[in-house]
DNA sequence: GTCAATCAATAGCGATCGCTACAGAATGGA
DNA sequence: TCCATTCTGTAGCGATCGCTATTGATTGAC
């Protein structure tokens, strides 16, 4: 029943497709290349991975699931402006960590649509979340905050891969933030 | 000397290239897409354009002026806000007109990071005068501001192409304005 | 040891990529 | 009119695309 053993790791293969697909996007990257990259012949790829498309759906996915969680702990702060500090913040030293790609597969690819909205999602319902604590405005437009969050985040990811540093990064989170606590300028008055 | 005349409109079939390019990026645009959008053989579009690459490079070059003309015409508001509330205004009804693809051509292409740079120094220059006329804190750090800008105008390209509609991207815009004056709070507090 | 099952590698499929050789058609100058 | 010149369309170049038929190697079950 149980024939010959696969002689490659298949996480350590699906990682390496990440890598090349987060570097190289859906459209540019080549099977050739990914079979260099991962070590395998294409035979093998398409036995262990489906095609091109389920290869990259599925590492697609895991990077969408280590977003989530980065996201998650995030949001655990205790105020919705800490929360959104931290996003900003994580995501300028991620976009720019010499041990991975510049920029975010998930912000970059255009076929990564529906992952982007459940993100916004996730950041609108912690800015609810805020607006509930009074943390934030009760005027607060939660919905354009968060689209215009996401907006940013894209933004940091596109200068990233132009070659922007950490310290560029950081300084348009920093500018960012200003516009967090600040959608109804009366409330922000009386607010602090 | 002169030989049989050209029998297509070189600025028409150069504008029918842009708009693919514009729809479909470098990458995903074939030669192929390119004849049949612009009505021509192979053939004349290499002794026309010479090659894909110049075709693209004249193709986007039309496209960063007209993008440079909008932005001289915002930056020549008396304020340094009210400039910047044009640029964003702007970006967000143009990324969704439906006569042209959704998005920018200048913001979206990876390889127009230059022309990209040169939208930022525009910006940052319009700042800096903003800060001389005392109508920006003294304070602005107008770099920060100035890239902070490129990556929201950029995030909005990239919600546009996500299917974002024009009032999607105004609130986003309106948000971002929230980051304008206020870099410093105390500055902010005193000028208003 | 034998066999069914599952893997890996070579080699190459049809399609498309960017690009061009070639030949015929249309022009102005002599 | 005839030629040099330039454009046009057909047809196809070599390379690469995503993908797979085929064959031989390696395994566990019996």
């Amino acid at each position: 029943m149980a024939g010959r053993p696969r002689s490659f790791d298949r996480d350590a293969a699906l990682g390496a497709a990440l890598e090349q697909f987060w570097r190289t996007g859906y459209e540019e990257t080549s099977v050739a290349m990914l079979t260099s990259a991962m070590g395998v012949t294409p035979p093998s790829l398409y036995a262990a991975f489906g095609d091109k498309r389920r290869l990259f759906e599925e590492a697609s996915t895991v990077y969408f699931q280590r977003t989530c969680e980065a996201v998650d702990l995030a949001a655990a702060l205790p105020s919705a402006r800490a929360a959104v500090a931290r996003v900003l913040d994580d995501t300028a030293r991620a976009h720019t960590d010499p041990a991975t790609p510049a920029g975010c597969l998930m912000l970059t690819e255009p076929r990564l649509e529906a992952q982007r909205e459940v993100l916004r999602r996730r950041l609108k319902d912690r800015l609810d979340q805020g607006v509930r604590d009074r943390d934030l405005a009760a005027s607060t437009n939660t919905d354009h905050l968060a689209s215009f969050l996401v907006a940013v985040l894209r933004g940091m990811s596109g200068s990233a891969r132009d070659g922007a540093t950490t310290e560029d990064l950081l300084g348009i989170a920093e500018t960012a933030m200003g516009a967090v606590h600040q959608v109804d300028r009366a409330d922000r008055v009386v607010g602090d």
